[in-house]
Formats: structure tokens, C-alpha cells, sequence
DNA sequence: GCTTCCACTTGACAAAAATCAAGAACATTT
DNA sequence: AAATGTTCTTGATTTTTGTCAAGTGGAAGC
């Protein structure tokens, strides 16, 4: 089983092999280089990736600044959700930090399983959903900690992250500035 | 048609008249008084509810304060998610701000609603997507924005909120104290 | 080995926002 | 109308965080 296959039934359940099968034979392995682009913004986002190895920084510019939403690594999925599911240009930005190795399903593609999978599109509401529920608690952290209280947070649950990739990326999306970030891990 | 029909048809496309009808049977009209509790965070969060009139706030409270998530007013669903969803412990708490109408489907109607409409799946994991998004947005806003800027946008978009709710919900809301939001509003 | 480029740190200062405390405005109840 | 209880405002102050600028350290390229 690969690791595509294990995420995919691990987080989708899906029951059958057979259907695990089919899901899987739909991505195609990819390699994006370092400082390589995975989408721009209001380009298409035509596809949906899972991360096999490799980081990447999910981020939007603007006038003043870089703002980094997310950072995806071994083991997640990465997209412009509202582009690829919605068909609209996409929101985001996204480059990869590192050499990455990705699956990679095609929109196309992607449609097939619904038709291929019964219960396909119940197990994506249900991880949809759960990725909703990340997102607020999210949200909740910046309506009720300090910048210090959210990075004692994140650093406990994502201790590897921080020497794997620029701490500023990292500031960005907790929502502080590198010095910050910088003055608080001093402590 | 009913406003619930109407909402859901326009959010989640229902094609059929009869599936349309269907679904809106399933919900079934409940009041509630300023004040009432529609849902005590730890309990269990059994039903999904339409805002037909009234004002709903979304909360959990804390050791210091009270954190203010969201809130619900005509038009939008009302739920703890992941919850409803996943059969957990609500996280969150919901109180009515003023007198309530709801039209309101207890979690085992709504299972049938995936069995009976077979689109239903789809269709909810479009509509879940979408609150995704929306969070997404939510997010940018803390990662990019003052308390100022993020009150100007939100006040663009929710005029009619502000003589409607207690501002220091508001306030909880958008990440800033009731303090702050008050001289914001002076200028 | 030297240069160049980043990323990070540090200090001084400014701005933003929170806290604390008092009082005003407003609605609700009696 | 008086009393009560919220909610909101305002001022003074502190804390937190951002900004600007300079400097350090390390990695990559020449």
C-alpha cells in the first residue's frame, strides 16, 4: 500500500481495496523542484496533490506584504480548494519550499471518482468538513490568544517544522512579524 | 415557497421540485426566547436549524471572557459541525439573542436525506466547501489586517448587524476588545 | 577563500490594542 | 417616575506588537 493509498483510506475509509484501487490509480506521480511554482494566483487550479515528500508554502502577495496561509508537508493534501472544486481562478499562491514529491489527480480525473466511487462524495464532505473544523479553531486562536500563546500551540504540535523552513514563513501564518517571532523564541 | 426552499435551492441547487420538497418536509418549525440556549458546548449537538427570523450567537466560553464565533442571523444554517456531523461533544455554546424561528431536522431525518436524494452528498460537500472558504477568508483578514481595517470590512458587508446585536459581540467577533471597537466606530 | 545573498537577531522607538476604572446612555422592570 | 441592570463610551495607563535600521551568521556561488 502507498502512502497515497494508506492517507486515503485512513482519512476517507474508504471500505473496498477494489475502490482504493481505482482512487489511487487515478494520481499520477510529479515532481516539483525547489523554488518552484505549484499554482499562481488567479491561474487555474486544476489540480489537487498529495504531498509524498517535501514542503510547500501556500501564500498570497500583497502590496505590502507576503501573507502565508498555510504550510503543507508529508502527508497532506494541497490545493486551491475554492478553484479546483468551484472552477474559479485560484485564491492562492503556492510554491514549493523544497524538492517535492507529489500524487497528482487532475480535475478531469477527479470527476471520475464520484462516478467510479459511490460513496466518494460523502467521504469528502466528511473531510471537508474536518478541515472546516481545523479552520475554526483556527480562527478561534486569533480571536483569544496572544501572538506568544499561538506559537506555544503550533510549536507543540509541529516541533519539526522549525528547522525545516524559514521561521518568517512560519511568523506569517501565525499571524506576527518575524521579529516578533524572533524576541518570543528567545524566551 | 418557503424561505427554507428557497435557500436551499439557491445554495445547494436542488434540481427536482419533489426532492426540494423532500427536504424542506424533514425540517420542522421550532420557536425559541431571547436568551434560550439552542446548544451547551459538551453536549450533544443532535440537529441542524435554518434562521428563518432572529439572532443567534455562536460562543464558548472561557476562564477570562467569553469568545464569540460567529453570528447567525435569517438566512444562514446554525449548527456545531463537527458535532452534528461527527456525533462529538458540541464545541461550541448557541444562545438566541432576540426570539427565534427556526425550521430545525434532527440528525436522523438528515441521514435520511442522503439516502433519499442521491445528489444530497455533493451538494452538501459544495455548501461545506464554500463555509470553507469563507473561513479561509477569515483567516487572511487576521494574517493581513488591523482591527481597524478588519471592522471597516466586516461593517461594509453586516451594516444592519450593528443596531441589532450588543457591539461587544461584535467586538469578541472580529478579535478586538468592546473598547477598541468603540473608538474605531468614534472617527 | 571571498563575495553575495538570505535569514535571523537585536535595539530603539512608535503604533496599536488591552486593561482598568469611572461614568453616561439606554432599556427594562417595578 | 424611580430603580435596576446592561451596554457603551471615555480617559489614563500599560502591554503587546510592529516598524525601522543595523548587524550577525550561515549557506551557496564564483
Amino acid at each position: 500500500m502507498t502512502a497515497l493509498e494508506q492517507y486515503v483510506s485512513s482519512y476517507f475509509g474508504v471500505a473496498e481495496a477494489a475502490e482504493l484501487a481505482v482512487i489511487s490509480s487515478l494520481f499520477k506521480p510529479e515532481t516539483i523542484k525547489k523554488g518552484d511554482y505549484f499554482l499562481l494566483t488567479g491561474k487555474a487550479s486544476d489540480r489537487l496533490s498529495f504531498v509524498q515528500t517535501g514542503i510547500l508554502r501556500i501564500f498570497l502577495a500583497t502590496e505590502n506584504k507576503e501573507v502565508t496561509q498555510w504550510i503543507s508537508t508529508k502527508g497532506y493534501f494541497v490545493t486551491d480548494l475554492s478553484g479546483f472544486i468551484f472552477e474559479k481562478p485560484a485564491r492562492w499562491t503556492i510554491q514549493a519550499l523544497t524538492d517535492t514529491d507529489l500524487f497528482t489527480i487532475k480535475r478531469e480525473d477527479y470527476k471520475r471518482i464520484g462516478v467510479l466511487v459511490p460513496k466518494w462524495h460523502e467521504l469528502e464532505k466528511l473531510f471537508i468538513a474536518s478541515c472546516f473544523t481545523t479552520l475554526e479553531d483556527r480562527i478561534f486562536t486569533h480571536l483569544s490568544m496572544t501572538a506568544e500563546e499561538r506559537y506555544e500551540l503550533f510549536f507543540e504540535h509541529n516541533k519539526s517544522l522549525f528547522n525545516q523552513v524559514p521561521l518568517q514563513y512560519i511568523a506569517s501564518m501565525l499571524g506576527m512579524t518575524p521579529e516578533t517571532l524572533s524576541r518570543i523564541r528567545k524566551k
